[in-house]
DNA sequence: GCCGTTTTCGGCCCGACTGTTTTCAGTCG
């Protein structure tokens, strides 16, 4: 599937015209289209044979036709022209902090700077300091953005995120003179991935609030400080926004700066439509400017005669249409997860009992817990032999005499290079239900992965796909699976595909989750925790799921224990 | 470059902070 590459070109070529210095609408068209192809729920190659390109809203004839030409030719000759203009190397320089197109298009075309190592030694050399709008301050600030580059890895994980912010959060509220305290941007959102932290305050006394905030023991610098807003760089290199507003704006600001950005330009744009004008600051008649609301963020959406949009939908993906007709899903929720069927144990690489995991589970009000450890051929794992799984099935059986919940003998047996289960039938037999997934042989090509994956599905009895894509952040790229045929083959075996809630896999991805929705699949939200710790994890597949607009029905562990038991031999 | 229940032309979200200026451009979100 091409989309990401398409999304990418677009991309691309939005940065190019904006260091070009090109038309600022006409970049932004670029940058909605990219955004809309990467997120489209189809294969764009698909679309284009369709020639249903131009009726997406946001593409227009001359993206249409760039698109099309790009994916008949798998070149676009507008793009190889921009690109002898201005070098594509001069894009790394974007993600500088401090540089943005302007100032980049001065040292390409003032210095004819067009590589880092050469930004670098001007900057040491003092040669930006006589630059228009260039100053000595300005070389320091841009060889410490390439530093800040260098060291960081771009984006924090959505579990680390989630915890560096609620650390800031309670020190901050240490401050009596903060009202009301909550974390705002891309993690209120719930992303996979979290740029940067961004915190919104109501307060009587911003200085007051600002001044503490610099305090927080945690600090390298302070990238800003005024009024209004602080940003302030943490040790682990993680920034941190922290704005503060009156009461009376509280909601409008939460909702401004949840974003996404897209976000609010389509609801500021709406606003407009309505005779309104929205910021941060409130709802306001367009006219007199006349003070409408902002306290309540419900209140801003309402007022729009909007149904009321989760932070998880808010990515300018139809959420804004679906609101205004009021059909947006009701999102799934913690409390409608009834038990956890992808848990390890100390029989396979689990680091807890059975029995440890079981009372956890039932503290978290499960219906039911189903132990799934690995299959014989997984050794590093210490997977499961015929005489072993026999074993554990008579532990699981007198469990089950003692505790309330329901305990089930799962299994996630390993789908062989080769296609083939792990297991021979009878030993299938055995299990209450049956999870498959990769664990070996990563490398294949997308004929081979989804080959590999269909066959596996294919077996009898199998309930659900673990861990879909096998990704993990930072360390293994996921096996290129052609997802329209993992659709289909899902909903034609009665094969639930797994949303697997640890942080550093969440996948399926939310993108994903949105498509195989659309087209009918089952999911089933798993947490795969090797220790008692993890089962908490659950709570980021449920914010995947969300993201993936997905509500209780399309989630088969939100089936009581009754419901559930009844599918696991269909 | 895209779009239209005011418009096929003329709009397109909007404010804070920094650094380089001497009233504002660039960057960021």
């Amino acid at each position: 599937m091409k989309n990401n590459e398409v999304a990418l070109l677009l991309s691309n070529i939005a940065d190019l015209l904006d260091i070009k210095g090109d038309n600022f609408f006409k970049i932004r068209a670029y940058r909605i289209a990219s955004q809309i192809i990467s997120d489209l729920p189809e294969d764009i190659k698909i679309v284009v044979q369709g020639k249903r390109l131009e009726k997406i809203d946001g593409i227009g004839p001359a993206i249409s036709e760039k698109i099309t030409e790009y994916i008949n030719n798998g070149k676009l000759l507008y793009f190889e022209n921009l690109k002898k203009e201005i070098p594509l190397n001069l894009l790394e320089f974007l993600d500088i902090s401090g540089l943005g197109p302007k100032k980049v298009s001065t040292l390409f075309h003032k210095l004819n700077i067009v590589k880092i190592d050469e930004l670098k030694k001007a900057c040491k050399q003092g040669k930006l300091r006589n630059l228009d709008g260039f100053g000595e301050l300005t070389e320091h600030n841009i060889l410490r953005g390439i530093a800040l580059k260098e060291k960081t890895q771009g984006r924090i994980l959505l579990h680390y995120a989630t915890e560096i912010g609620e650390k800031l959060i309670s020190y901050l509220k240490e401050s009596k003179f903060v009202e009301n305290i909550d974390v705002a941007g891309s993690l209120r959102r719930k992303k996979e991935t979290i740029g940067d932290i961004d915190i919104l305050i109501s307060t009587q006394h911003p200085k007051q609030v600002m001044d503490w905030a610099v305090k927080y023991p945690d600090i390298d610098r302070i990238i800003a400080n005024g009024m209004t807003k602080t940003s302030i760089l943490l040790s682990n290199n993680i920034q941190v926004d922290i704005r503060a507003v009156e009461e009376k704006s509280y909601g409008s600001a939460l909702q401004y700066f949840t974003g996404s950005k897209e976000h609010n330009v389509s609801m500021r744009s709406l606003a407009l439509k309505k005779g309104f004008k929205l910021n941060e600051y409130g709802l306001f008649q367009k006219k007199n400017e006349i003070y409408i609301t902002g306290s309540n963020e419900k209140e801003i959406y309402r007022k729009l005669n909007l149904s009321f949009i989760p932070p998880e939908l808010r990515e300018n993906r139809g959420e804004i249409n679906e609101s205004i007709n009021d059909k947006l899903p009701i999102l799934i929720e913690s409390g409608d997860i009834k038990g956890d069927l992808h848990v390890h144990s100390t029989y396979s690489d689990g680091h807890d009992t059975i029995q440890t995991m079981v009372k956890t589970a039932e503290k978290l009000g499960y219906e039911y817990i189903g132990i799934a450890d690995h299959s014989q051929s997984l050794h590093v794992a210490n997977g499961l032999n015929y005489e072993r799984i026999l074993q554990k099935s008579e532990e699981i059986k007198k469990l089950n005499k003692t505790y309330d919940i329901s305990i089930f003998l799962g299994t996630e047996c390993d789908i062989l290079p080769n296609g083939n289960l792990d297991y021979d039938e009878d030993t299938l037999e055995l299990f209450d239900y049956i999870g498959i997934g990769i664990h070996t042989k990563f490398k294949m090509s997308e004929k081979e992965a989804t080959e590999r994956i269909v066959q596996g599905m294919s077996a009898s009895n199998v309930m659900f796909l673990a861990h879909p894509t096998c990704r993990l952040f930072g360390y293994r790229n996921p096996i290129p699976i052609n997802m329209e045929t993992l659709f289909e083959i899902a909903i034609e075996t009665k094969t639930a595909l797994e949303i697997n809630s640890s942080p550093d896999r969440l996948d399926l991805s939310d993108i994903h989750v949105q498509r195989g929705k659309n087209v009918g699949v089952k999911f089933i939200i798993g947490t795969d925790a090797h220790h008692v710790n993890q089962l908490k994890n659950i709570k980021y597949g449920i914010s995947t799921a969300r993201r993936g607009w997905l509500e209780k029905s399309n989630v088969l562990n939100t089936l009581s224990n009754e419901e559930i038991k009844s599918l696991f031999k269909n």
